[in-house]
DNA sequence: CCGGTAATTGACCAAATGGTCAAAAGTGGG
DNA sequence: CCCACTTTTGACCATTTGGTCAATTACCGG
């Protein structure tokens, strides 16, 4: 009835521990995993992360996400327990980097600057990282079934205090009045349609992919409409048409 | 191994006739439809659409659709022959309310009149109809295995006639010079994300849905920051703050 | 009221899929 | 070399799901 297909959560059962996820049992003993066990973790939770992308969470299977680590599938359950645990191991990964690029929005850093190196971080992260944005996006997408509760609780405060810092800049009259927090969602949707829409762009600009002058292309546009936006435009010792 | 689990486009079996949607037989004799026939299709479709929305491809069930539509299975199959071809016919619907709004900018046009009703009939569109907004999306995320050609042939066209228009106000020197397809792509995301991404954007936000506040707040910061993006901005006798 | 066509529907099916298991293969200390 | 433990796998389910069918019901001209 939900949607989702997947069953729930399921804490039945044992599996041998090795969680390494949830619970912090690691290794104790002996068996120094030679690096291999966060290496197997890492290669999954990256095979996953680009069939999840390419199929979403219903679209994606198991069978799929193992050949494409390359390992059996009974490993992704060893190391993961169930298809909807991997798949939330692979949001987690995705969060952090996402949250990351904020960092350069403080109160101390110059407006223009600030907001600049925001968005020039993220347009990177879209070209460079484009399945994690499309995970990222296809869970919002559906409702955010799996991490609504994170959006609350870790998104929200930090979009409170990023935004907290912009409207200080407004006050100060260093920037157009424009709403904080809608600007972030601008700059989000701008930035990582790249990521998200590359097909959509691509057919429309009639290129294979977007190569490194498209990239600096899109990215100056982005940047310069925001600045522009925002009130930041102004002479800029770089580039510019 | 493809992605898309569901088997080939499947032109076996014959299935009585009543296309509607490829071939053209149409009732020709007796049995005026009642206009029920294209009732169902119509409560079909919109029904799929917000299972799609909510699921995607892969996640969808033609049990649950057909539940939504209340109509009971077999028949989904009866109108649309797969579920795939049911897909289509949603993306088709999609499509055409998709490139309506650009109409408004034409050469003749004035640049910020043009550009602002373009951008308001976006937003309006993005919080009228999510699910079709959502279901474009999703299919975009996917690599748009569905409607790539569609891209092609007829949103790239599209797109170039209308970029020539913004190219011409650049060149005549009435907005600022802003990349004319890029423009659009920054558009369409700036506004589709508050169908595509709705409750991330209510997660920060502390709303439970977008009431009619914020989307008319959405929609002043949205036009607002394009419009002084393309150097559009000015005095304007409406609102603002 | 009859006959043929369109539409409806409950019952079914083969394939795909998430998940399980038990046996096998490493691994390293004693 | 043996033992306790972790990993790795191939084989195997139970369920779900897209799709099919044959039978039934509505519909309408004659």
């Amino acid at each position: 009835m939900a949607g989702r297909p997947g069953r729930e959560p399921r804490s039945g059962g044992r599996r041998p521990q090795a969680k390494g996820r949830g619970g912090v049992p690691r290794r104790t003993s002996r068996t120094l995993p030679r690096g291999n066990r966060e290496a197997q973790e890492k290669a999954i939770v990256e095979a996953a992360e680009r069939v999840f992308a390419g199929a979403g969470f219903g679209g994606a299977t198991m069978a799929e996400i193992a050949q494409a680590a390359g390992v059996p599938k009974p490993n992704l359950h060893y190391y993961f327990g169930s298809k909807q645990a991997l798949y939330r191991a692979v949001l987690e990964r995705t969060l952090r980097e996402w949250l990351e690029p904020a960092d350069c929005i403080v109160a101390t850093a110059e407006p223009r600057a600030a907001l600049e190196g925001y968005i020039r971080e993220k347009m990177r992260l879209s070209f460079t990282c484009p399945y994690a944005s499309r995970v990222w996006a296809n869970e919002l997408l559906h409702g955010a079934p799996e991490l609504r509760a994170t959006l609350v609780r870790t998104l929200r405060p930090l979009v409170r205090r990023k935004a907290a810092v912009i409207d200080r800049w407004i006050a100060e009259g260093r920037m157009a009045e424009v709403d904080s927090r809608h600007l972030f969602f601008t700059i989000w949707a701008a930035t990582q349609t790249y990521a998200d829409f590359a097909v959509q762009i691509c057919a429309v600009l009639g290129l294979a992919k977007l190569d490194r002058v498209a990239q600096e292309r899109a990215t100056e546009h982005v940047v310069g409409l925001i600045l522009r936006g925002c009130g930041l435009a102004g002479s800029r010792p770089g580039r510019r048409k």
